[in-house]
DNA sequence: TTATTATCATAAGAAAAAGATATGACGAAA
DNA sequence: TTTCGTCATATCTTTTTCTTATGATAATAA
C-alpha cells in the first residue's frame, strides 16, 4: 500500500475547489493526466472513490467531501508550519533557557528582562540561577540555550563571547579609620569575607588577593553577596564585590565602597552557548541586549 | 523554493523520535543519507535549522520542537482520512439525500426510516418528498444521492432497480350499493377522484381506466390520497389508491377498500441513481431494506 | 597522544515517481 | 450524425528519491 502524498491532497483541493480537472490542473501548474493520475492513486490507496465523474461535472462524493475538508486542514496545518518558521526565523521565539550565575543574575536582570520582552513580546524567558559548572553541565545536556557567566570558561563544545569587564570593589565597615586600601597588598591583616565554595567570584577574589602572594586571613563565609555586605555593616570584616553589586546592595547597609587603583581587579562578563546552535546570530544580538542592560548601571563597567 | 512533503515531516517525526538520524531512518525504512538529505532539503526550503547536530546526540531546536509538535498533528490528520475512508467504505456515513414521491413517503418511511438508522447509525439520512420530475432533476443535479420513485423513468444516465410490485385498489363510499368492481369496466359511470397533475400515480390510475378505452366521468381533483379517501368517504366517488396507502388511509374514513380481478393493475416501485455514482453497491443493499419495510405491510405487494 | 568508534554529511549512480505530449473513449450538444 | 468538451490511458522524459560508498568530525579507548 502506497503512502498519502501532500501532492495527492492539494490536487485534491483545487479539483473540489474547481470542479474540472482541466482547471485543477491549471490551478497547480501541471498537465490535466498528471493531475488525473495523482487522483486516481490517492482514490487506489484509499480504496474509494473521491469523486463522481460526470460528462458535465465533477462531484465530490459524501466521503468525497469529507476527505476534501480534512484534507484542507492538513495542506492550512503545513501552510502553519511555514509561517511559523517564517515568523520565528530572525527573531527569538518560543521558549529561551537562560543561565545566569547568582553574581550577576540579582543585578542583572532587573534590567535585562524588561528589554528583552520589550525586543521579543513573543519569548519565554526561563531564567536558571546556579553556579557556573551546574549551568555549563546543563549547557551540554541541552537543558540550557545560552549563560551569562565570567569568562572564561575554556568549553571547546561551547562558544564565548565577551561582554564587558566588571570591576571588583572593595567594601569596609562605614566606620573604618584611615585612608581606603588602593591595592591588594592594602587588604593584609584584614579580615576578608568570601562566598562559600563552588562560587567562581570567590576564586576571582581571591586570586586577586593573592597576587602579591601573603594570604588574607581566614575569612568567614557567606552565602550571598547581599549577606557578604550585611556582614561587613556589622563590623565583621572587608569583602570584595563585583561592580554592578554595588548600588543594591549597598544601599541599606551602612558601609565604604571604594576602587582599587590601576591595575583595577576586574572579571569577565561574558555569555556561553554549544558551538554547534544555530541561534548563534541571535545570542550575539543577545549580547548587545546585555550589555546596554549593564552599562544602565554606570558602575558596572566598560564594554569589551 | 521547493514544497514541504509529507515525506519530510514523517522523517522529521522520527528523528524527532529517535533522536538519532541511523535509528530514525531504519524506523523509516530507508538508508541514513536518504533520510539526512530530507531533514536537509526541508531546513532549507524553511530557511531554518530544525535540529541541533552533537557529535553525541541530535536535539531539536526550540523552532524544531514547535515544528515537530505541528508536523504530528498534520500526520495525524492524514492517518485520520485513512481511517475516516476505511471506517466509511463498506458502510453508507454522513449524509445521504433522499427523494420519494408523495404516493410512497406517508406509507413506507415510518417503516424505513427506523430499520435505516438501526442498520448505519451514523448515517444523517435527508428526505426529499416531491414528484417524480423533481426527484429527477435533482438527482441529476447532483443535490440528491438516490430516489424511491414508480418506475420506469427511463433515464439513461440513471440506473434503476425495480423493488416491489405494488397493487392498485379501489375505494368506495361504505355505503355503495351492490357488488364491488372487479375489472376497469366496472368503474364506468362512477366519478373517480385523481391526484391532482404532475403526479405519477395519477397517471397510472388514469391508465388503468383508460385501458378498455371509455374515459372516467370528469373527476374532482385532490392534493393527497388522503384527502381523496376522506372524499370518497364523504360520499363524492371513489378513488384509486396504491395498496401500501390503505391501512393508513382508510383507517378514519367511512370506506369499502377492494381489489381487482387479474390482471390486477399494478405499479413497479423502484429506487434511482446516477449511473456514475460509487454507491451503486450500498443502493442495491439499501433497495433490500426498502423491501424489507415494504413487505411489513401485507397490503403492499409482492418483490420483484 | 594516537587509534578506534560512532555518527552525520556528501557523492555518484540506480530506481522510482511525477510530469508532458499525444491520443483514445464517451457522453452532451449541435 | 457529427462535433465538442472532458477525462482516461500510453509512452517517453524529467525530476525526485533512494542506495552504496566514502569522507569528516568528535568522543572514547588504548
Amino acid at each position: 500500500m502506497t503512502k498519502i502524498t501532500l501532492r495527492q491532497l492539494r490536487y485534491v483541493e483545487a479539483l473540489a475547489r474547481t470542479g474540472h480537472f482541466g482547471r485543477a490542473a491549471e490551478s497547480c501548474a501541471i498537465s490535466q493526466p498528471a493531475l488525473s493520475i495523482q487522483i486516481k492513486e490517492l482514490e487506489e490507496t484509499l480504496g474509494a472513490q473521491l469523486f463522481e465523474r460526470g460528462a458535465r461535472e465533477v462531484r465530490p462524493t459524501g466521503l468525497g467531501e469529507a476527505v476534501i475538508a480534512r484534507a484542507r486542514e492538513v495542506l492550512r496545518g503545513v501552510d502553519e508550519i511555514s509561517e511559523m518558521v517564517r515568523a520565528a526565523r530572525d527573531t527569538l521565539t518560543g521558549r529561551l533557557r537562560v543561565g545566569v550565575i547568582p553574581t550577576i543574575a540579582p543585578y542583572l536582570l532587573p534590567r535585562l528582562l524588561p528589554d528583552l520582552s520589550d525586543r521579543f513580546p513573543d519569548l519565554d524567558v526561563q531564567i536558571r540561577e546556579s553556579v557556573t559548572p551546574r549551568l555549563l553541565t546543563e549547557l551540554g545536556e541541552g537543558r540550557l540555550d545560552t549563560a551569562i557567566v565570567a569568562l572564561p570558561v575554556s568549553d571547546p563544545a561551547l562558544q564565548e563571547v565577551a561582554i564587558f569587564e566588571e570591576p571588583l570593589v572593595l567594601v569596609e565597615p562605614a566606620g573604618a579609620t584611615g585612608p581606603a586600601p588602593r591595592n591588594p597588598q592594602d587588604l593584609a591583616g584584614l579580615r576578608l569575607l568570601l562566598l562559600e565554595e563552588g562560587h567562581c567570584f570567590r576564586d576571582q577574589a581571591l586570586s586577586f588577593c593573592n597576587l602579591p602572594g601573603q594570604r588574607p586571613r581566614e575569612g568567614l563565609e557567606g552565602t550571598s553577596l547581599s549577606t557578604l555586605v550585611q556582614m561587613v555593616g556589622a563590623g565583621i570584616g572587608v569583602t570584595l564585590i563585583p561592580g554592578m553589586a554595588v548600588e543594591v546592595e549597598t544601599r541599606s547597609a551602612d558601609v565604604r565602597v571604594s576602587s582599587f587603583d590601576a591595575p583595577q581587579p576586574t572579571r569577565t562578563i561574558g555569555m556561553v552557548w554549544r558551538k554547534n546552535s544555530p541561534l548563534t546570530e541571535q545570542f550575539t544580538g543577545l549580547s548587545e541586549l546585555v550589555l546596554a542592560a549593564a552599562q544602565q548601571d554606570a558602575t558596572a563597567g566598560d564594554p569589551r
